[in-house]
DNA sequence: AAGATCACGC
DNA sequence: GACGTACGTGATCTTC
């Protein structure tokens, strides 16, 4: 399919000089409407990929519209200088592209567009046409979409023949007919006086042409519009005749002389190194040809017949391919080897029927450097393999180099390291309904390819973790991490799916109850989970006051029905209702549909995720279990030990984060308080209130609390007015004070924001860090956003840090003590067991014991132990 | 299939 | 010249 597009250059450049702040480049140029225009050109060629590109300039002052109506354009303000300027770049900008312009004396960019649209469609093209200027809306037709600027450069809306019948109720060519009524003020034509948007589109429907509307004016309908129609006979014919773009224009450019040949990258990256486009030279670090991906270099690889010990070495790059995002179900496809002996593919069914591989997987002394540890080992247990010798993981070492890098895909992955000869996992096998095993060539392929890309970034990606001093982290902590989660894992939490149903039947009911009553009060009835009907019930029909919007509507959230409550009593009912509801769906059905048919769940801690370095868990999810309300924490009375005769137990720290706030800060008044155990937020209200311990009342120790609250996850002070319920101007004379009453705290927050800007990011305690680019820019709530991101980053991540060390130190203690007990869960602060219940005096001296002395800080850590025959008793 | 809204945990 | 406010997972509804 041929595809052509055409871009209204001047509109764009205009729009993207009006659009975004004057930047300016070292050498003081201004460069917003270039850097705009860029954008939009990178993100136009990605997603049309147009086989034909052209821009179209205006030329010189006057056009043929100018015999027409000398005052067209008369009312035009001078391009500012500052734009003006920026016109010259952006011709080099696209000659580095390798896109053709072309500009024609008399004529407008517009009259260019519409002749070369015309061609084009006649020549079989679907065509786009680009601009900020509705006028070209004309144009469009089945072959034609004309996309308008919506906002900024990049966000657009498809115009469309029928997208037009929707939103005006005209056709494409009416357009002009509309402009001849109402005209244009921007371009000065004059149109009818007193008829604007809305008389148009409504004598537009009567008669579908200016002509034909002129000719029948008696048939208007009112006597004044019927006059004006009269007097301004001539001039709406000669605006629509100005509004009309010229498609027969004599055009010294074919369409094949705007074939898409191409960015010249070299030129590119000249360009915008002169321009200052940091973003852009990264992107194009990411890929080379805007818009158009190269072909993968060929790769000689062989499909292993025979799994023979010949195959297998002493240093390996192996990759265990699993299609299956969930590796506790799904199926080996097969394994992608690569060593001294070369690059091979294994089938599943060949490598895991043989001897041959399961001892070299079984061997620690034949070292393995792979993709995701924790995902091959589990999924290799499944098959009776222990795979042991990992020494390298490439998904957790990019993740230490850089958290954000590990988001997507292996090929992504590889990509951020610059090796980017691995398809995306998408493009092999799909994805959603449509992800499928493609033929067995296709994915032996891909699976070899993964495994040299491993073997080819081993080295490179060590070293930067040298460079970084990140080494020991992936070594001692993130490593062997990735082991005890494998266990934790295939170890699973059993669930009492009985417990379970029986408090889906005791919700089933209650929530029927409270249906009926929600819609007796309503006087009708209606879908209480769709935010949408409810709103319409609550503000429209029930008329209690909007206190908050959202984008396509009134908020309902639990904080506006809170302050609906006093109001009427459906509100009370509503609350519950979504209470209820959300513990029926997701945490009874939802893990229901998820325990295994060992009658456990077994989760996936995903370990390369979090930008803090927390774990977070899916499938189920098992760290956003109830405990708040009472209702909902009964679910944990379905989370039961696994044997006969054995309690869960629970181990959690006490405010962790702010102790590693008081070690790193080093605040005296902070330091004290943990070293005398105080309650923290009884001290923290104190402190911020100057009132002594025992005058401290319940809402002032509540207002602290929401404070420590607020530095410990790094909240704004919108976020804290949000969370007490107090205004902006007061959430901040909060977090002032709180400043004064933990003067070193305060410094440490400029250190750290200081800190960030030179280095671009922050670390914890054990040297993971998190990237914080947007610490320099200039937009106030990206960099605001960025600060705080510096402030909290090292107090969550440490205590991830901390937790994480413990682990570790407790799977080798349970080792060395020889106990049965089994660590099951982490919950960012709480590690969770099964144990034989003999075992628990030993537990509850070990388990805080190792927790505590897991990292050696200025303050000591407190752990709280429990214990009980279910996880809602272990409290 | 994707986006928006809401709610749960830490 | 608007932005959009701790993070993460998941359910449901709605729109494209």
């Amino acid at each position: 399919m041929k595809k052509l597009i055409l871009i209204d250059g001047n509109s764009i450049a205009y729009r993207a000089f009006f659009a975004l702040p004057l930047l300016n480049n070292d050498k003081g140029i201004h460069t917003n409407a270039v850097y705009g225009f860029t954008m939009m050109l990178s993100k136009i060629l990605e997603e049309e990929k147009p086989t034909h590109i052209l821009v179209a300039f205006d030329a010189g002052k006057t056009t043929f519209r100018h015999e027409t109506y000398s005052e067209y354009k008369g009312t035009r303000q001078k391009t500012p200088p500052e734009l003006s300027e920026q016109f010259p770049l952006i011709r080099e900008l696209l000659d580095a592209f390798g896109i053709e312009r072309y500009e024609l004396e008399n004529y407008e960019a517009d009259d260019i567009i519409g002749t070369m649209s015309k061609l084009a469609e006649e020549e079989g093209f679907e065509v786009t046409v680009i601009s900020g200027d509705k006028d070209l809306t004309q144009l469009a037709s089945p072959k034609t979409t004309v996309m308008i600027t919506r906002k900024g450069i990049t966000d657009m809306e498809a115009y469309t023949p029928k997208h037009l019948q929707e939103k005006y109720g005209l056709a494409p060519k009416q357009i002009i007919d509309m402009k001849g009524l109402m005209g244009d003020t921007s371009d000065n034509i004059p149109g009818v006086p007193g008829i604007g948007e809305k008389t148009a589109v409504k004598l537009l429907k009567q008669f579908p042409t200016v002509e034909e509307l002129l000719s029948h004016i008696d048939e208007v309908s009112g006597k004044k519009l019927q006059e004006k129609l009269e007097a301004y006979k001539d001039q709406a014919l000669m605006s629509k005749q100005l509004a009309t773009i010229n498609r027969n224009i004599p055009l010294t450019i074919s369409i094949g002389q705007a074939e898409y040949k191409h960015a010249d990258m070299e030129k590119l990256r000249r360009l915008y190194q002169e321009l200052g486009f940091k973003s852009m030279l990264e992107k194009m670090g990411e890929d080379d040809q805007p818009g158009e991906k190269a072909a993968l270099e060929s790769i000689s690889f062989s499909i292993a017949e025979d799994i023979t010990d010949g195959l297998f070495a002493d240093i390996s790059s192996f990759y265990v391919e699993i299609l299956d995002e969930n590796y506790h179900t799904g199926e080996i496809i097969g394994f992608g080897l690569k060593n001294k002996n070369g690059l091979f593919f294994l089938r599943a069914e060949d490598a895991l029927h043989s001897t041959a591989f399961k001892q070299w997987v079984e061997d620690d002394e034949k070292i393995k450097h792979v993709y995701d540890a924790k995902r091959s080992i589990v999924a290799l247990r499944r098959y009776g393999m222990e795979l042991r010798g990992i020494d390298f993981d490439l998904l957790l070492v990019s993740y230490l180099l850089n958290p954000s890098d590990t988001v997507e895909d292996f090929a992504s992955v590889a990509k951020t390291h610059g090796y980017e000869n691995v398809e995306t996992d998408e493009a092999v096998y799909g994805k959603g309904a449509k992800r499928r095993l493609p033929e067995e060539n296709v994915y032996a392929e891909h699976i070899a390819r993964k495994a040299e890309a491993i073997a080819a970034l081993e080295t490179p990606c060590t070293d930067a973790l040298k460079e970084n001093e990140q080494l020991e982290l992936f070594e001692q902590l993130e490593l062997p991490l990735s082991l005890i989660l494998a266990d934790m894992e295939y170890t699973g939490v059993k669930v009492d799916t009985n417990r379970l149903k029986e408090m889906g039947e005791e919700f089933k009911s209650k929530l029927h109850e409270i249906e009926q009553r929600i819609y007796e009060m309503a006087g009708t009835t209606f879908n209480i989970n769709s935010p949408k009907q409810l709103g319409i019930i609550l503000f429209e029909k029930l008329g209690l006051p909007v206190i908050k919007k959202t984008k396509t509507g009134y908020s309902t959230s639990a904080d506006v029905l809170e302050k609906l409550e006093p109001a009427h009593d459906i509100v009370k009912e509503i609350l519950h209702y979504r209470q209820l509801g959300k513990l029926q769906s997701t945490y009874i059905e939802g893990l229901l549909k998820v325990v295994h048919e060992d009658g456990k769940v077994h989760t996936r801690f995903n370990q390369a995720l979090t930008q803090t370095g927390r774990l977070s868990s899916t499938d189920p999810n098992l760290q956003n279990i109830p405990i708040r309300l009472e209702e909902g924490r009964k679910i944990r009375q379905a989370f039961v030990p696994s044997e006969e005769g054995w309690v869960i137990f629970s181990s959690d720290y006490s405010q962790v984060e702010l102790r590693v706030l008081a070690h790193i800060s080093g605040d005296e008044k902070l330091i004290e308080a943990f070293q005398e155990d105080m309650d923290i937020h009884t001290k923290t209200a104190m402190e911020v209130f100057h009132v002594k311990a025992e005058d401290v009342t319940p809402n002032m120790r509540r207002q602290a609390k929401a404070v420590n609250f607020g530095i410990v996850y790094g909240i704004s002070d919108y976020g804290l007015s949000q969370n007490l319920g107090i205004t902006r101007k007061e959430a901040g004379e909060f977090i002032n004070r709180y400043f004064k009453s933990y003067p070193r705290v305060k410094e440490y927050m400029d250190e750290i924001v200081t800190e960030a800007k030179q280095k671009g990011y922050v670390s914890t305690l054990l040297k993971r860090r998190r990237y914080i680019p947007e610490i320099t820019s200039r937009n106030f709530n990206l960099r605001s956003f960025a600060e705080r991101t510096a402030m909290n980053t090292p107090i969550q991540g440490s205590a991830a840090d901390i937790i994480k060390k413990a682990m570790i130190d407790m799977a080798k203690r349970l080792k060395e003590e020889n106990l049965k007990a089994r660590m099951l869960l982490q919950v960012h602060d709480e590690l969770i067991f099964e144990a034989p219940e003999e075992e628990i005096e030993v537990l509850k001296k070990i388990v805080p014991d190792v927790m505590v002395h897991a990292l050696e800080l200025s303050v000591p850590l407190k752990v709280d132990s429990a214990y009980g025959p279910t996880w809602f008793d272990a409290k």
